[in-house]
RNA sequence: GGGUUGGUAGCUCAGCUGGUAGAGCAGUGCCCUUUUAAGGCAUUGGUCCAGGGUUCGAGUCCCUGCCAACCCA
């Protein structure tokens, strides 16, 4: 097993744990006898001065002076102090577990302990316990990162949130204050009656959505399936079946980018209401935002991106063609054709035509107005042809009823009077889906089994579906969807440090692929162009293997494989061949040599004549040795 | 996809024109009966992200790659 500075810490750490079972006490017990929660001494001291009470949770610090000594100790509700007297602290005894004073040596800091004792105020006026009964709950081995200066290093504390919460009471308040949002949410629509269901996460089809999905397979059935870019269709099929008011808050799936307001895997509360239009969700979600932000942060103001936002005040509504004549005195309703459509778009500086009038709308709306919605703002009535799922308007059928949530900029929710008009819906479907495009994730496959649940009727139905995170990034001010994403998505790896101290290969944990390929086969894959260089630097290395022995003349003694780094991201090609016949007996290093040159010969010629752009460099080679 | 910055001890960071790898915290040992990031003395701890290159000599300069953050599209 390596040794490091890590590694020594841990196993100093493990021997105490040893010497405290060789006392016969046990670091790793089972329950605490927790009386009090730390806040709960803190805020109403009176009430509990002089009291005996038993706390515990994680040791903070730790200030011996002889024979007394301080400690912080930190559970879920905050901090409080301990005070320890030596002769005031009762020894060792295995049949409790308690833990003498010269025993406190073997605790560290990030230990979770319980002690019991009465409440005081020190002479410097911190409320205290001071300690009579103290007990181990749990060796931690692993020192905690520096507590004053913190977890700064961003990828650790996206990767070990864990530690940031401990080190960081914003960071705990904050994913607290998200499970109580999502709480409320509930209870908001619980009480308005919506019904609450459970719809699938894997689903054969993904529909309600244009997005690329992940793909699963399930054995049990043979089949490839997908995982939920979006619930609205099993809604609506809950619609047909009779409920008025049902959501659904669930976990959404979209293969896609990650960026600073998106996550692969991300959550969303879906509605679905019956013989309402869309017109009855701007009032819900105004009244659920107002709902959330009042019950759990007790006002409606709230800073996001350094604008103040108001949820208290109505909202405003407006259209998505007036938002953009009133921006830039442009209206697209006015275009008859596309290319009108796509002229008044270039005059707008944007140079991408559009396929649709709509398109066109939609583009100059997301360039010239989107930023701009700082104030909550409801904008409405958005063109067919982005919105086949939608009910057109009954004043004008070139839009439909729909409309989307802008806060601080961000889009925040999508909503729609839901087309149940089936032989409308499966038109639109059909002239909207492009078979080419479906793999590609840019259309939702034709769902002819919801279409059929449409034909036995749904009833007129609106629903809303405000993103979570969304929701809470504004409520919480963060400006990274990684900020409230408890465990946001990462590349697997393994640290240098962990793979020595747990004995793995870092190889086998971080995703490379090594793909053994023949010598002719990777030739004539470069040759089609299946395969691509990723990066401009090509590296060879050629790994060769001598047996040692006598070998008979004609026989090899030498062959090798070779990885090109450079054909993948984190990862290695790795090809076979070049298998070595020598007719005599050479010394090692000219059956070496006469490896490397055949790589030399072939492969690095290739390379170098197939991708010119690329630098292609010969690393030195890794020779293994074996006997016969 | 483009640009900028960064990667050095368990954590937070120094390290100048290239010349023996540094501090604070944490750890270890000792002293200390009211501390608040306690204090004092001593002390352990490093593949300087990886691979190449330049050089007598590279944490430092050059090239390539990997990872991260930020900005832009």
């Amino acid at each position: 097993m390596a040794t490091n500075p890590l590694s020594e810490i841990r196993s100093g750490r493990a021997a105490k744990a040893m010497t405290l079972r060789s006392l016969g006490l046990n670091p790793y017990p089972s329950r605490s006898k927790r009386t009090h929660y730390n806040k709960t001494i803190f805020d109403d001291f009176a009430a509990h001065e002089g009291k005996v009470v038993t706390v515990a949770g994680r040791l903070m610090s730790w200030r011996k002076q002889g024979a007394l000594a301080f400690a912080h100790l930190q559970d879920q509700t905050g901090k409080l102090q301990l005070f320890l007297r030596r002769n005031l602290v009762q020894p060792t005894d295995a049949a409790t577990g308690r833990l003498g004073y010269a025993e406190t040596n073997l605790l560290d800091i990030g230990d979770i302990i319980e002690a019991t004792g009465k409440v005081i105020k020190t002479e410097r006026g911190e409320i205290s316990v001071l300690v009579e009964e103290l007990r181990l709950l749990t060796k931690a081995i692993r020192p905690l990162p520096d507590q004053w200066a913190g977890l700064k290093d961003r990828e650790q504390v996206l990767r070990k949130r864990y530690l940031d919460t401990i080190l960081e009471p914003a960071s705990f308040d904050r994913f607290g204050k998200i499970c109580k949002m999502v709480a409320a949410i509930r209870a908001f629509l619980n009480q308005r009656g919506f019904l609450e269901f459970t719809t699938p996460i894997i689903q054969p089809q993904y529909g309600g959505g244009t997005a690329k999905p992940f793909k699963t397979h399930v054995n049990a059935l043979g089949c490839d399936m997908y995982l939920a870019i979006s619930h609205e269709l099993y809604l609506k099929r809950l619609i047909v079946a009779g409920y008025d008011k049902v959501y659904t808050l669930g976990r959404y799936f979209r293969n896609e980018g990650i960026d600073r307001s998106h996550h692969p895997e991300f959550s969303m509360v879906e509605t679905m209401t019956a013989y309402e239009n869309y017109e009855y969700n701007m009032n819900l979600i105004e009244d659920l935002f107002r709902h959330v932000a009042v019950t759990v942060f007790g006002k409606t103001t709230f800073t996001v991106r350094s604008h103040e936002i108001d949820f208290g005040k109505p909202w405003r509504r407006v259209s998505m063609a007036e938002a953009v004549k009133e921006k830039t005195g442009v209206d697209f309703r006015e275009c008859g054709t596309v290319e009108e459509a796509n002229q008044r778009l270039a005059g707008l500086n944007i140079q991408e035509n559009q396929p649709s009038i709509g398109e066109a709308l939609v583009k100059a709306f997301e360039v010239t107005v989107e930023q701009g919605l700082i104030q909550p703002t409801l904008v409405f009535g958005h063109p067919i042809e982005i919105s086949p799922l939608a009910k057109p308007m009954a004043e004008d059928s070139r839009f439909v009823e729909r409309f989307e949530i802008f806060i601080a900029g961000m889009e925040c929710g999508d909503n729609w009077s839901e087309q149940n008009d089936p032989v409308n819906l499966l038109e639109t479907w059909r002239k909207a889906y492009r078979a080419e495009e479906r793999d590609a994730g840019k259309f939702h496959t034709l769902d002819f089994d919801f279409i059929e649940a449409l034909e036995y009727g749904l009833p007129p139905t609106t629903g809303i579906g405000p993103g979570i995170e969304r929701m809470v990034m504004i409520f919480t001010g963060q400006e990274n969807i990684d900020d409230v994403i408890f465990f946001p998505m990462m590349r697997p790896t393994i640290s240098p440090l962990n793979a020595a101290i747990y004995g793995v290969q870092e190889s086998s944990v971080a995703p490379v692929e090594d793909l053994a390929l023949s010598v002719d086969d990777f030739e004539s894959l470069c040759k089609e162009g299946v395969i691509q260089p990723f990066a401009r630097n090509l590296i060879v290395k050629p790994h060769v293997r001598l047996w040692s022995g006598t070998t008979p003349a004609g026989k090899s003694r030498a062959s090798g494989h070779v990885e090109i780094e450079g054909f993948f991201s984190n990862s290695v090609l790795q090809l076979a061949g070049y298998k070595v016949v020598f007719e005599e007996r050479l010394p090692e290093d000219e059956e070496k040599q006469k490896v490397l040159d055949l790589v030399n010969a072939s492969l690095v010629k290739f390379l170098r004549e197939k991708f010119p752009q690329c630098h292609v460099t010969v690393s030195p080679a890794t020779v293994m040795r074996q006997s016969c």
